[in-house]
RNA sequence: GUGGGUAUGGCGCAGUUGGCUAGCGCGCCAGAUUGUGGCUCUGGAGGUCGUGGGUUCAACUCCCACUAUCCACCCCA
């Protein structure tokens, strides 16, 4: 297929079919964030490259091979946002927003970019919702996150038997600094076995040793010490009150130590939303670090990001809640014509339905006899039509029809009377 | 980047050992005594069979390359 007529590799149409998923989820997303406090930001789509550099690491896969980078007219090197949270610490540092009343918290739902193998739930072009807290360095605060999440996923119906929330604590970068030697001095004993990506991890990123899914490596990974073992006394009553937290707020959790997230900039909490069959749709935890790096006043702060795509194509597979449903575009009313005097006053009476009562209705604009716009009425799934012909006008009189039972009611012919009886 | 599958009208598919105007279902448009939907029937529009080469008298059907797509690995939302 030619080009033009072929979306690039990696992206989805959202046709209209799907397209009210989308809307319906990020509706719900920012409702029920702003019921906890989170103001909507939006940021840039492009960033200097060199925010993601510092932000997200420099060893990390996002920016060592999967970055949509350029140069603009005047050579500065840009790049598409591979994910959400540095552009709005970005953001927050540059607008001086750290001088509101603290915490602030926000929320966002953006489009991404990342230039990966795609696969089933990975694209290339991908939306996340994502919430971020500044200037609390406390376990309530990452709870509180946590159980922001779930709310969602309770209010679009996914059960809570295909789903697990993930917890784990990597310490701060005191004590991760005393567990990274010890991994890398027990992976050390098994170099010569390992892999060749497990070598530089050994160098650059220890923790990833975990993450290693080849066989021969993923072995030594049940006898690797575990983080949690390692979190001074800190880490470890603040991943306790954090525990406590979530049983409060009744969210179910599961500690897995063996979480270690890709992103450079994480610390203490760290959680994932995975699917039963291994999708994580879902991940975030604390980055104390992050405003510093970046050179703004050393601020706390805590934030996760959900995949909107991912989280569609979960509730694709279960009963569609009300809420969902409600989004879909289901016309109320249709309204056909019979000749040209007849199809003028549909048209009139349909815009009036709609600026004045708010009500959505179709009517014909092709010229189509009676029957096809009746069918086409039932295609779109009208409640309700009327048919109007030259007698309806001589006597300002016509039928309302409800598709559904076919009951069929006499109503005078304006938009007030119309709008009164379905 | 590695491995495997697939690529035929909008969607889902068939296409026999290469052969004559490429079919089917759904969908779409129109009609069935002239002003009414969902069933049925009839008719119609729509495809250079992913792209580019090659073999052949002849290729959707064989060979090569490329591209796209799906799945797994890697990684992540």
């Amino acid at each position: 297929m030619a080009a033009v007529t072929k979306a690039p590799r990696g992206t989805l149409d959202k046709l209209p079919s799907i397209a009210y998923k989308y809307r319906a989820v990020e509706n719900i997303a920012l409702e029920i964030a702003n019921l906890s406090g989170y103001r909507e930001i939006r940021t840039p789509v492009f960033e200097h490259t060199e925010l993601f550099r510092r932000s997200v690491g420099d060893t990390t896969d996002i920016v060592q091979k999967e970055m949509y980078t350029f140069d603009d007219k005047k050579g500065r090197s840009l790049t598409l946002k591979p994910e959400g949270t540095a552009p709005v610490a970005r953001a927050v540092i540059e607008n001086g927003l750290l001088n509101e009343a603290l915490p602030l918290k926000l929320c966002y739902i953006t489009n991404c970019y990342r230039y990966e193998a795609p696969q089933s739930g990975r694209y290339r072009e991908f939306s996340q919702f994502g919430a971020e807290v500044y200037g609390a360095n406390t376990p309530l605060c990452d709870a509180e996150l946590i159980a922001l999440a779930f709310t969602l996923i309770e209010r679009l119906q996914i059960p809570q038997s295909c789903y697990k929330i993930e917890v784990n604590s990597i310490g701060c970068p005191e004590c991760r600094k005393i567990y990274q030697d010890a991994l890398k001095k027990y992976y050390e004993q098994f170099k010569e076995e390992l892999c060749h990506d497990c070598h530089t991890r050994l160098t650059n990123n220890p923790m990833r040793l975990l993450d290693c899914k080849v066989p021969t490596c993923a072995k030594f990974k049940n006898d690797a010490p575990l983080i949690l073992e390692y979190n001074c006394d800190d880490c470890s009553d603040f991943f306790a009150t954090f525990k406590m937290a979530l049983e409060t707020l009744n969210v179910p959790y599961h500690v897995n130590p063996k979480i270690v997230r890709g992103l450079d900039y994480y610390c203490n909490t760290v959680f994932e939303f995975v699917c039963e069959n291994g999708l994580v749709f879902g991940g975030g935890g604390r980055y104390n670090g992050l405003m510093k790096e970046l050179g703004g006043a050393d601020t706390p702060a805590s934030g996760f990001a959900l995949g909107i795509e991912r989280i569609v194509s979960v509730i694709e597979g279960y009963a569609t809640s009300s809420d969902v449903q409600s989004t879909q575009n289901v016309p109320e009313m249709y309204i056909a014509g019979i000749g040209e005097q007849s199809a003028m006053l549909a048209l009139k009476l349909s815009h009036e339905l709609r600026e004045e009562y708010g009500i959505q209705c179709l009517c014909d604009i092709v010229g189509r006899s009676v029957k096809a716009q009746m069918r086409f009425a039932d295609k779109t799934g009208a409640k309700f039509s009327i048919v109007i012909g030259d007698d309806e006008i001589a006597n300002n009189v016509a039928t309302l029809k409800n598709m559904e039972n076919k009951e069929t009611l006499e109503v005078t012919l304006n938009a007030s009377e119309i709008s009164k009886n379905i």
